[in-house]
DNA sequence: GCTTACTTTGTAACTAGTTACTGAAACTAG
DNA sequence: CTAGTTTCAGTAACTAGTTACAAAGTAAGC
């Protein structure tokens, strides 16, 4: 196992002081001929500079701290990939946590986050972190809160969410201008995102004349609990005699469970039930699902800003959602590809 | 902005030196009663230890260094959950960098990694860091190299790859099987895997009397290629006057793109052409495609072992891929769900 | 030629921890 | 009651860097 060369090394090589070493990599007053015998130093001998050590002095790390609720998620992986864009721009490296939505691991691994003296903390779930990431703001770390009202954002913390109400009310308009009537709502629990959502299409609803009962909304908190949802949400409308024709998914997460909730019981989209649901994905376009984008990247982007540009104040951001119209509610409009895949020309060449 | 409290100011506080602190913290001798006061003493200064101090020590940090090729793919995805889970287990996290298919943000990345020190450091490309990663080897970090051949992995390198002459010969066999005989090949490109794939494939199909030519191969590095590389395909089928009937994509990728081209040209799956892809994913199920699984959470965790057992010479490590018939190919059998998903009961609930 | 000013470099102290060594109690044995 | 051993805590040196300050060297001005 050979030794790693220290900057004491490169400074004997180069017949200097580490000082000078330091001052050549950091950009000091150095002579051009002592410049180039300690880079002749640092090539000579494959000097790698500890950045552990530079985050000792500095104070913190020059990574950025991310920490994700679900890393399956379409949207949490654009998501990172905004992040990461601004931390390769920065020299920075993201370090990334999955809690698989377990409390524990959450705790966990924003304390190691904290431990490793994170430049800045991206959170997308916050459920049992509050005191420690208002502690780290106070401590001068940069934390933004993802996906999680503004409303409850903890003190002392940047936020970047989504408009979710509006969220609602673009599902309500399309659903009712395409004729849809008795619609039933999978949620997936008591976040405030969820909740947002739900009470934007209801109020949106209401106003075109199309009331949604509190029993028309159905919680399923894991994929397991999908069928039973939509089970009752038929159910429901079978026995009041208004059966159901469109389904609302208000979580990215279980758009896969709803669909083939569905299709296992043999009903056309749109044909029987219109669906819509949130966060557009790759495969939306093959299938036709009309969503309810959120532009993620921009998110990261913004998200990865907020850590290495440190504004003073807490900073609010609140971003728009988009309906990406395609064929699950009868719509009647051209195709949206999902963006990003390539143009689909026509061609004669059908076998 | 607060100042975090160091060991020196929680000896202070517990009325004890620093080496006791450190003591208490990792486990040495000390009184009860000691302890007791030290530990008070954390908690009344919300003491969080400093990770890089300890890292410049140790000599190296505890987190994991993953660089990954494409975040985008399922099969990556499904890698970083394996590691992830590893990490968590060990009080390590993951730092994660996505390189976006440029050589040099990989180059720049896997160097930000060896700065940080990381405990061991986890590729999927590692196309232009060979010199750097084996000198990482040296330095006693460990370094697993993923999806990339046995034969060329870096010296010094433990390597975790797919067994892919088998998945080309799985392809081969299952197509015949369903009585396709007019195959071509969608591949990525010059990278072994994808090579060894086709080998594959070519070998088993020749073997049963089905010779694949050069010209049946087309290679698309990116999505935008795929659509000029499938109309290729289908115009060498007609020109010869054997109507293509299987497309094999030899990527995860651009399944995607790939499926996308044939449904833009009308051509029905399986009723016109067959379609075999790599790497199973959640949406496989709803679309009836039939893939070659790899164990990607397997080898996740297989990688982040390899790293915290650190054993002594290097490890090579050849999983096998499994067929995952769903209908795409024409093939009569039950249909397989995507691991993870719920049950779909049948259920007499259909309006 | 001497003073002043500026540039360049080295010394040593600093970051926040860990640990080898040392000495002082406390406990056991004769 | 003393000697030997064990336990416990402190001092100081160590990790790999950065930086304040001082010293030395060089150039310009008078």
């Amino acid at each position: 196992m050979v030794k790693r060369a220290t900057i004491g090394d490169v400074a004997a090589d180069a017949g200097v002081s580490t000082a000078t070493v330091s001052r050549v990599l950091n950009g000091g007053a150095v002579t051009e001929a002592t410049a180039t015998r300690v880079w002749e130093a640092v090539a000579r001998l494959e000097y790698t500079p500890n950045a552990l050590t530079r985050g000792v002095f500095a104070g913190r790390s020059s990574t950025i701290g991310v920490v994700i609720r679900d890393l399956s998620s379409p949207f949490y992986l654009d998501l990172i990939r905004g992040i990461d864009e601004v931390a390769a721009a920065n020299d920075s490296l993201v370090m990334l946590a999955n809690t698989f939505r377990r409390v524990d691991r959450e705790v966990a691994q924003v304390r190691t986050m904290d431990e490793q003296r994170v430049r800045g903390l991206i959170v997308t779930t916050g459920e049992a972190t509050d005191g420690r990431t208002r502690r780290m703001a106070e401590n001068g770390t940069p934390c933004v809160i993802i996906a999680r009202s503004v409303l409850d954002a903890p003190p002392g913390m940047h936020s970047i969410s989504l408009d979710n109400v509006e969220a609602g009310r673009l599902m309500a308009v399309h659903l009712a201008g395409c004729g849809r009537s008795s619609i039933g709502v999978v949620s997936s629990g008591r976040r405030t995102s969820q909740i947002e959502r739900t009470a934007g299409l209801r109020r949106a609803l209401a106003d075109l004349g199309l009331p949604l009962p509190e029993d028309a909304v159905m919680v399923a908190e894991t994929e397991d609990e999908v069928s039973g949802a939509v089970d009752a949400l038929l159910i429901r409308g079978r026995d009041r005699g208004e059966p159901l024709d469109a389904i609302v998914c208000t979580t990215g997460r279980l758009t896969v469970a709803v669909h083939a909730a569905l299709t296992a019981r043999g009903i056309a989209i749109p044909g029987d039930i219109a669906f819509v649901t949130m966060d557009d994905f790759p495969w939306a376009t093959a299938l036709g699902i009309t969503v309810i984008a959120q532009p993620s990247y921009q998110m990261g982007l913004k998200a990865g800003e907020l850590v290495v540009d440190r504004p003073s104040g807490p900073v609010e951001l609140v971003f728009t959602p988009t309906l990406v119209a395609r064929t699950s509610c009868g719509e009647r409009q051209g195709l949206i590809p999902y963006p990003g895949s390539s143009a689909l020309p026509e061609s004669p060449l059908v076998p």
